[in-house]
DNA sequence: TTGTAAGCGTTATCAC
DNA sequence: GTGATAACGCTTACAA
């Protein structure tokens, strides 16, 4: 492989010079620039692009951590970031994490070795105490409320959205309500959010069992459905968290025959709107986009978006 | 910051023995990895990766050159690409290019400039012959059937798929056939793969006005109708280029109040089917998955995906 | 306007 | 087992 060395050599001018040249800077006379193109035209020369980024001592990449790529909420994210990543010239690296807290670290580890300038995380297993400890290596976002945890953030602020969404339901007169939910009320802040929002409205607190977890898939709403059709039949509304996975839900229904409950969906996809449900927009490329933003410019900042609770035309 | 001959420094032997305790190789004696091992944690010691890296003469990063990252098509090709890559340890870089060819050159250059390992064109605007020619440089695979030219490729076989398609709607006895497409036949080679499909079928050729293109949104779904509904009322079915924009297009029949054709849909989304529609499902993500195999092992081949025609349940 | 030389932080080869 | 030293290929003070 030729280098700028050679080029130096083949053109009879020093290293320095051909850099200056290769980069378009000043100082190089005419005379001097057009003999040292002829060379590296011959040689059809290229400089090193990971050559560069050692000697500047950063890459232009951000990592994003993702627990899966085939959900709505991370490619809105994704779509976001990519977004303010190329108008401030960086590129996106996709790091897959399926919640797997040994990968986390390992991407932490590798913002540690400077493999990117930043990481962001759309969503973590690892304690945000764990990640804000990696935080001397180098940026580090997350896009969720971090509460008490001093970390950059950006976020969808859900808590009144969701009030609006079971105050709509309380007009409607739904006594008996479930929600549909990603991940366990214990640790993921956006089932929190539903389950006090939840109180907040009615008053009380939401009944365990009315909460179904582990859903992230339409087929996992057709579970969520077999669900509440044989054990909790009296529901009569249910919160989901995806307007895709409310229809995997209304197949359950249709299959058994039996009239569904009321549905709200999430994540303003097309599927709710096919269907006429209403549904709760949380802006997330927005709130990616500003989650590249604090990663870059390293700001020790929360960053809240309001989302918005839409009902159908 | 702290490097590798800090720690040979400060424990006294030679960044040769250093690199052979950080890298866990043999040959070093229990005692000496043990003191060495001390200095590392002392200082908090790791690796440079891009300094890694430019040792290595490789980054184990792949590009992937991407139109949009909004379409399904784009994230369902990503997700095989990702699974694919996280399995042979490489990283995935997005690369938007908006069909910009100055963009899609570049990104051609940085493969010259080993940013990437190789390249994966999902789609793409310069002639295959210009990216046929950055092969001297790295790996490159396209996404799409390259016909003669001899580039490495995986794609979805389209066209049985597509005369599947018109056949169904023959039996039904439609007899005005629109299409709707994403760019136009002159360039794109899915447009043509329709076109021909219905050549084939009807045994004549698909009238101009009946093709309606720049079609990737389901607002763009909306205009297509207002289009039919206006220009060419008599259409009674559409074959669209995507689930998500059939039911942008019977927005509009929705909203003016008349019958919409029938639909066939395309990505098998879940919008088609919470409308019965019929659908294509193209399996993206294996095609992804093989891209990123070809990518890597570097072998000039064309793999073929046979997409599927599917019925509602 | 050009050149020298010291980084940037590893890995790899070969000698001992 | 261990160490010198030469790559890897570039940028950038600083000197001339």
């Amino acid at each position: 492989m030729t280098n700028i060395r050679d080029i130096a050599r083949l053109s009879g001018y020093s290293v320095s010079t051909v850099s200056r040249v290769i980069n378009r800077q000043n100082y190089v006379s005419e005379a001097t620039r057009t003999a040292i193109q002829k060379v590296v035209d011959e040689l059809d020369y290229v400089p090193n692009a990971v050559a560069r980024d050692l000697s500047r001592g950063r890459t232009q990449n951000v990592g994003v951590v993702l627990p899966h790529s085939d959900h709505p909420y991370f490619t809105q994210l994704v779509h976001g970031i990519m977004r303010a990543a190329f108008e401030a010239n960086y590129h996106v690296v996709l790091l897959p994490s399926k919640y797997d807290a040994a990968l986390e670290l390992q991407y932490l580890e590798d913002l540690r070795q400077k493999a990117y300038d930043a990481l962001i995380f759309t969503s973590h297993g690892l304690p945000l105490t764990e990640l804000n400890h990696y935080r001397r290596y180098g940026s580090i976002v997350v896009c969720e409320n971090p509460q008490r945890c001093p970390i950059p953030a950006a976020y969808a602020e859900r808590q009144a959205t969701y009030e609006a969404a079971f105050n709509h339901l309380k007009q409607r007169g739904a006594n008996h309500i479930g929600i549909l939910a990603s991940r366990d009320v214990a640790i993921s802040a956006t089932t929190q959010a539903m389950v006090q929002a939840y109180q907040t409205v009615f008053g009380q607190p939401l009944a365990a069992a009315a909460i179904f977890t582990g859903v992230a898939t339409p087929a996992d709403g057709d579970r969520a459905g077999q669900y509440f059709l044989t054990q909790i039949p009296t529901v009569d509304a249910v919160l989901t968290n995806g307007d895709d996975i409310a229809v995997g839900m209304l197949r359950a229904y249709r299959r058994a025959g039996v009239k569904p409950p009321y549905l709200i969906g999430q994540e303003h996809q097309l599927a709710g709107e096919a269907l006429n449900l209403p549904t709760i927009d949380h802006h997330f490329e927005e709130v990616g986009a500003r989650a590249f933003k604090l990663a870059i410019t390293g700001q020790t900042q929360n960053v809240a978006i309001p989302s918005e609770f839409l009902l159908p035309k």
